[in-house]
DNA sequence: CTTATCTATCGTATATTTACGATGAACGAT
DNA sequence: ATCGTTCATCGTAAATATACGATAGATAAG
């Protein structure tokens, strides 16, 4: 980021943006898809449906635990993932917030000051 | 990225992931919303309104105009940006998918296989 | 043509992200 | 206690992202 400003800006758009890095990998994307599609959701499993491995996929989840979008339960040596219901609706207000915001205001023409 | 493993993920999964990572920053967040609120919408006066220098605002409105979010029309030797109402709203529908998706099905518990 | 304004791009420095293999820690089973 | 399984973390390398000043290009104004 080099020398990041990230407090200088708004709360809101901190948070929104932070919720966004997580999103910000295909690999994230397809995790959260492959937590709520299967019944077991250690994390060998998900090594195996991606390309990359295992000590990757771990990093992703921890990512995806930064912000509280899933959660590891230990369950003996293995580890249960699952998304947390909780965040990620907080998470999806946000996103409509900001996007229905934006579609609802953003149809100003560009062109308003040509001659 | 380091040797991205970009094209082995799914299509859905990367638009996804690359609309999020447009979004991965508060300024870029920030400049959305100026974008909505101001009659105006040039680069100079969202430099004004962020703690950052003119060439990193610049940057930033490229990122934006990389995945469609924006448009800049060419006004003179200004440049007036506004918000793409038809890409934001299909970048809208696809964040409900996944949110609902995975809100809808994603509360199974970890805790199923404990003893 | 010259000057001033506005924006994009270049060059550069630093921080972060991504990825992998290797290793370590925790636990169940033997 | 030892072994195998599972996952996190460490160390490292390479790619990206962020930020800035300096500069270049385009245009309006004079």
């Amino acid at each position: 980021m080099a020398t990041a400003k990230t407090n200088e800006f708004e709360k809101e758009a901190i948070y929104i943006a932070d919720i966004a890095k997580a999103l910000s990998h295909p690999a994230r994307i397809q995790i959260l898809k492959i937590l709520t599609e299967m019944d077991v959701c250690m994390c060998g499993d998900i090594v195996e449906l991606l390309p990359l491995a295992q000590s990757t996929v771990s990093q992703h989840l921890k990512e995806l635990k930064r912000v509280g979008l899933i959660k590891g339960d230990i369950d003996g040596p293995k580890v249960c993932y699952c998304v947390n219901p909780e965040s990620l609706n907080k998470a999806k207000k946000e996103f409509e917030i900001i996007f229905n915001h934006y579609t609802c205001k953003g149809a100003k023409s560009c062109r308003t000051k040509k001659k």
